[in-house]
DNA sequence: ACCGAATCGTCACACGGTTGTCACCTGAAT
DNA sequence: ATTCAGGTGACAACCGTGTGACGATTCGGT
């Protein structure tokens, strides 16, 4: 979608050659009407078009349920706009200033892609063996009995387990877990996580300390 | 890298003002030889060079996996050529046509920098045949099965292993594993690397001794 | 508003693994 | 044969973690 029929060309030739499934619109009307029925994966847009501006084909998709979700990728010649094609009120997910080439823009759709599509909404629960952690009801079960548990203690153990796997630093878990460039001593994390072995019991055993480094949930 | 010795000469001065390391080549073949050691941030590629045009570069610069990555800003003198210099088949990142400002250049430089360095993101994982360096989760396996190894012992092997095949003198590796400047005794590097020989078994075949100078990772 | 209970951050202490160093040995280079 | 860099074994000091306890603060109920 863009206004240069050339510009367009190149765009479409080159996310084709890429493997991708291409449709184009010559103007504004045209581009909301195939979003709306064909609900790509990504749009480009261009921030120049003939009757409608792309900043009122982004609102407009924004406001449609069947479009309000898919990434757009804006393409913009000021520098200037950036802020505003970003920002809330347009909302777009990524820009490219012209002139562009189309290996940026190929890097730029891959990289939107495959956010969009690993970006499984963060899970509402977490299933280990008989441990479950429900995380809007704020409840933890071992083997279908609940287990009491203060709110640190919680997001501790939650925040644990969305990296399972992967060691967190006692520096990194008093950022993420008590949230801000902390006053508190590293030493804390140690005290919260004996609290929380001793209450979730048996299930202690994903609870791996990596001396030197940290700690570390393991399946 | 061009064909006109007061072109290169103009590009060179300007960018080195700029403050950027600068390397010129003659020719093509000379070119693409300095790019493969070099892996420089970006190439300045004219399209009109003696024996070996600038397309034939910049395909066999896209072709070899240590340049493959390297943006490329072609310099051309026809705006027809344009759309072949950014399209797939060349893959070039920007163009100028001739005539063009040094500020225009820098302007071009210095965005495409900003975009490509910001893209890159260290590796998680080190695999050398059956020896696999987990990063993350502080895990490393030999053969699937894991080896146990304290904090200091998976430092010096990761960033050895990082650094596969280039020599790391003990002071070296002192100052980039111990991370102070040391009032450690750089035999204590040997100390550790023998722990690390005992523990990894026959992966410490990868572990060479590099007498007089210090330790390598080799593949 | 008051009081008791729960939660939180910190400290001191204990223990065991880890670490840095030394002395001695081995083997390669000259 | 000599020399010297690197491998090796042993050991004491240290550091990191687990743990129990304690005061401060917050929270919930009356």
């Amino acid at each position: 979608m863009d206004d240069e029929p050339e510009a367009v060309e190149l765009v479409e030739f080159n996310l084709k050659q890429a493997g991708y499934a291409v449709t184009t619109a010559a103007d504004g009307a045209e581009a909301l009407k195939k979003a709306r029925s064909q609900t790509p994966d990504l749009i480009v847009l261009d921030v120049m078009l003939p009757e409608m501006d792309g900043f009122e084909i982004c609102k407009a998709l924004r406001l449609d349920a069947a479009t309000a979700k898919v990434p757009i990728i804006m393409l913009t010649a000021k520098a200037a706009e950036i802020d505003r094609v970003l920002g809330l009120e347009l909302g777009a997910d990524d820009y490219l200033t012209k002139p562009f080439s189309p290996r940026e823009l190929l890097l730029r759709v891959k990289k939107i892609l495959a956010r969009f599509q690993t970006e499984e909404k963060p899970k509402e629960q977490l299933r280990f063996g008989d441990l479950l952690i429900d995380l809007p009801r704020h409840i933890v079960s071992w083997k279908n009995k609940p287990i009491e548990m203060t709110a640190t203690e919680f997001k501790l153990l939650t925040i644990l387990a969305q990296r399972a796997g992967r060691v967190q630093s006692r520096d990194q878990l008093l950022r993420d877990v008590w949230e801000y460039d902390s006053v508190i001593d590293t030493r804390t994390v140690d005290t919260h996580m004996r609290r929380l072995r001793e209450k979730i019991g048996a299930a202690a055993k994903h609870l791996d300390t990596v001396r030197g480094v940290g700690y570390r949930f393991v399946e």
